[in-house]
DNA sequence: TCTGGGGTCCTTCAGCTC
DNA sequence: TCTGGAGCTGAAGGACCC
């Protein structure tokens, strides 16, 4: 028995979803575009695999002292508990709260499954992320029905195949269709009729605008602009001298629900990037630069893996009070090699001159990506034939056959044998081995 | 209250070349 | 030969998303 047949989403269309109306107009009419959106994706996958803890308030996060909340159920979020909110805070509205770490490899496979369903409905699908992404459905009207009716069979599919609900939202654009999902959280559809886009958008706070975040919205309240309606019939010169060019002109069109971004395939990643949180501030610039190993180790194990190479090392460094500074270089030719990426960032943290600053985070990054086949190396006269490039291509080789942390720099091996920063143990770290098939 | 981690995109500014 | 402006690129920071 289907899903469909047990119970449906609280909220459904706003229509009949398969009955033209007198007319021979059907509500969903020019409406190919599908948001699907995974409900509490994280917590709904731990249910899945501890479906005893149904019904309990419960998050998943970091648990160490500066963990944030990552999901969160329904129930929990009765509380007043939401994503990225301190785990302290988390558990202070909710003492009784149940709390899992994170299993990034459970949800990815569990991302694949959902996305494996929606493939098999259209090849034009748009990951947002594990849990969300936008479908183009035109292709597949005359097979399956529909656009409605296809956003049905998905919601039963990837209930009954993966055991988790998702919502979804259907209309006319990619922005109208996304925020068609999130009001009809959780487990159900929303249609939003071509000829209704306007009608839906006007009431709605301006920060409910994908691209309005905290600062926006700030921007918009000084000028006394609250709803998608009250943006809409402001003058787009004063949107762009509040906003910028980009984001004014942006938000004008998005506020009459003109939104002209096609679902397209994603192109290749952009930059590959690791930090790192110290379980309590840092200020020794031995201890930093271990880190620094360690993270461009990691990133450039990462691109190996994905078949990339980047041109531009950035370092970023995290004060204790929490304000943020980044630097970066480009190379003459790109790397995947861990030395490479780790002298550049050390160079880079070394010219800030930080002395014996406090620092929270560090993170490196390398972007300007290339396929690592485009990957040309000029040898110095006295340069080996075999380098650093084919050591890290061996340490990936052992890697994949004895674990992570099979071999590490010496430097990252005493210190995770007798000195580790903090107290804390390094290695293997915990949130190292968080994710899986990072490298 | 006290703020993770991995990304993308935009803005501003400075330096360089033509 | 010098100068100013346009256009490009790199660097840095910030906002936003999940």
């Amino acid at each position: 028995m289907s899903r469909s047949q047990i119970t449906r989403g609280a909220r459904m269309t706003q229509a009949d979803v398969s009955a033209p109306t007198a007319d021979g107009h059907r509500d969903d009419d020019g409406c190919p575009v599908l948001h699907v959106d995974m409900d509490a994706f994280y917590a709904s996958c731990e249910l899945r695999r501890r479906p005893e803890l149904a019904g309990l308030p419960m998050i998943v996060g970091g648990d160490g002292s500066r963990g944030v909340v990552t999901a969160a159920t329904y129930e929990a979020r009765r509380y007043g508990i939401h994503s990225a909110m301190p785990m302290s805070r988390a558990k202070r509205l909710c003492p009784q709260v149940v709390v899992l770490a994170p299993d990034f490899a459970l949800y990815t496979e569990v991302s694949a499954g959902v996305m494996a369903i929606f493939r098999d409905v259209t090849p034009v699908v748009e990951p947002l992320s594990l849990d969300e992404a936008f479908l183009d459905v035109s292709g597949a009207i005359r097979r399956l029905g529909p656009p409605a009716v296809i956003a049905e069979q998905i919601r039963d599919r990837v209930h009954d195949e993966q055991g988790i609900t998702c919502s979804v939202g259907v209309a006319s654009t990619k922005f109208v269709a996304k925020l068609a999902s999130t009001r009809a959280k959780p487990d159900g559809l929303l249609v939003v009729p071509a000829d209704r886009v306007v009608a839906f958008l006007h009431p709605l706070p301006v920060a409910q605008l994908w691209g309005v975040g905290e600062k926006t919205e700030e921007a918009l309240a000084r000028l006394g602009l609250r709803t998608v309606g009250d943006l809409a019939h402001t003058p787009v010169d004063t949107l762009v001298r509040a906003l910028g060019p980009a984001a004014g002109a942006h938000l004008a069109e998005l506020a009459w629900g003109r939104d002209p971004r096609r679902v397209v395939a994603p192109e290749r990643e952009k930059s590959v990037s690791n930090e790192e949180t110290f379980p309590r501030d840092v200020d020794d610039p031995e201890v930093v630069r271990r880190e620094l190993l360690r993270l461009a180790e990691k990133v450039a194990a990462r691109l190996r893996a994905a078949g990339y190479a980047g041109r531009t090392v950035g370092v970023k460094v995290r004060f204790a009070d929490f304000t943020t500074i980044t630097r970066s270089r480009t190379l003459a030719s790109p790397t995947d090699v861990g030395q490479e990426i780790y002298t550049t960032a050390r160079e880079l943290y070394d010219a800030l001159g930080l002395q014996r600053a406090r620092l929270r985070l560090v993170g490196v990054k390398v972007e300007g990506l290339v396929g690592s086949d485009r990957l040309t190396r000029q040898l110095a006269l006295d340069e080996p034939e075999v380098g650093w490039r084919e050591a890290e291509q061996a340490v990936d080789r052992a890697t994949a056959r004895f674990g992570r942390g099979s071999v590490r720099p010496a430097r990252l091996l005493s210190a995770g044998e007798g000195e580790g920063w903090g107290g804390a143990p390094v290695a293997p770290r915990p949130s190292a081995d968080r994710r899986g098939g990072e490298a």
